[in-house]
RNA sequence: GGGGAUAUACCAGAGUGGCCAAAUGGGACAGACUGUAAAUCUGUUGUUUCGACUUCGGAGGUUCGAAUCCUCCUGUCCCCA
């Protein structure tokens, strides 16, 4: 696996480059479709890949290890055979779960005890299980295991629970150093900065994590409630410390201002379910503004879902048509919407290492900043 | 022709003397959603100058007080002939 930075934006930290796995590139700054159960919500693979050009899509630990199960998985012959997405993955190693079900688990030194939200069941998930489970699941980029912290989350908590990733971390990297891949492509383990929203814990974290020397870093623990200025001012803290030879990945980012803000910082990959979920719960992102396609103002709106036609849902479907399937809770509409939305984000994925390429990304994104928070 | 039932908000439908401007669904209209327990969740849905005011098919009556009890009228449905 290899990461080349081409070029490096005069007026911001943007930069743009592209990744090489044995599934293929991946041109950076990159956003990554989410795609938890082994699907991305509501889009073929094919629509993926030839509409909306995604280039590298995610998938979950917790979530597959719970249903179809590691045993379907590696039989399957990895995630990408299961799947029939043949370009490059990345998995999550369960870390968010360990936010979003709290409820359900219990944290030690060793791991994390999980209840499983499907069935109640008890799980227990070490870094060193995870590592296995990645291997089987066999993402061409897994994640480590790590606690993603709240918001807002106490001083002391987050101190101490730095130190329990740090040292997760750790246990991660040499399960992951002991072990090979199953199916005959080269994996990556990316380490994962936390801190929550303090600078000197984010600047211990950033120096831990980059002294690991890993392929590539990320960022946790942001975009979980905090105010956007916190989270940039956290994405500043830790870009000023990671190497800037190595990508860089700001998990769970965000709204397409919370990209563009970020690629200014020096991001160089992105993932997040709001393309996604906000296209099935009726929201559109276009790049005036957002779209409440359920609003009765687009009852009679026979115009196009979006002229600006990144992708062919754009200019197949009119407007009024797509808010009358959603208000149907017709499936196509969340198939609609969500192919739009994700040919949106990764036009302005593309867009945004256009513009740094030829060098006036500071000023389109200002620009584009203003557009993007309107409502429409 | 005889007997019985029923009428509640946009719809369906609870409520059968005060805690009722009226449960609950649905619909409608808004809002939320950031490493997906999410085709989910939340709010509003008589008027209002926020103190009140006018509502439960219509008219009248009983009562301190009526969606609720009584009388008549109107409509709808069911059974028998």
């Amino acid at each position: 696996m290899k990461f080349s930075l081409t070029h490096t934006d005069p007026n911001s930290k943007a930069r743009a480059g592209f990744i090489e796995t044995d599934h293929g590139r991946i041109d950076t700054p990159i956003f990554m479709p989410v795609g938890t159960a082994a699907t991305v919500k509501g889009v073929h693979q094919r629509e993926l890949k030839e509409d909306i050009k995604a280039q590298i899509i995610l998938g979950n630990t917790y979530h597959l290890y719970l249903r179809p199960g590691l045993d379907t998985i590696q039989k399957a012959g990895g995630l990408h055979s299961f799947n029939g997405w043949h370009q490059p993955i990345l998995t999550d190693s369960g870390g968010y779960q360990i936010f979003s079900l709290a409820a359900q688990r219990k944290l030690s030194e060793e791991g994390a005890t999980f209840k499983s939200h499907i069935d109640g069941s008890s799980h227990f998930f070490s870094p060193e299980n995870v590592m296995d489970t990645q291997r089987i699941i066999g993402a061409d980029i897994i994640m480590a295991f790590d606690e993603c912290t709240p918001y807002p989350c106490d001083y002391k908590y987050a101190k101490n629970s730095l130190g329990l990733t740090h040292r997760w971390l750790s246990r991660c990297i040499q399960r992951f150093n002991e072990t090979e891949p199953l199916y005959g492509y080269q994996q990556t383990l990316f380490p994962i900065v936390q801190g929550s929203v303090y600078k000197d814990l984010r600047e211990e974290s950033a120096e831990f994590i980059a002294s690991k020397n890993c392929f590539g870093n990320a960022i946790g623990g942001l975009s979980v409630g905090e105010p956007a200025e916190e989270m940039y001012a956290m994405t500043e803290v830790v870009t000023n410390i990671l190497p800037t030879d190595k990508p860089r990945y700001l998990m769970g980012v965000g709204t397409p201002v919370n990209i563009l803000e970020n690629i200014a910082l020096g991001i160089d990959m992105f993932d997040c379910v709001m393309p996604t979920r906000n296209a099935r719960h009726g929201l559109l992102f276009t790049q005036n503004g957002v779209i409440n396609i359920k609003n009765e103002k687009w009852k009679n709106d026979f115009s196009v879902v979006d002229e600006s036609a990144h992708t062919y849902v754009d200019t197949a479907y009119t407007k009024a048509y797509l808010r009358h399937l959603l208000v149907c809770n017709e499936l196509l509409a969340a198939q609609i919407a969500s192919i739009h939305n994700l040919g949106f984000y990764m036009w302005l994925v593309r867009e945004a290492g256009n513009k740094i390429k030829d060098g006036t990304f500071l000023a389109w994104k200002n620009k584009m900043v203003q557009q993007l928070s309107q409502r429409l």
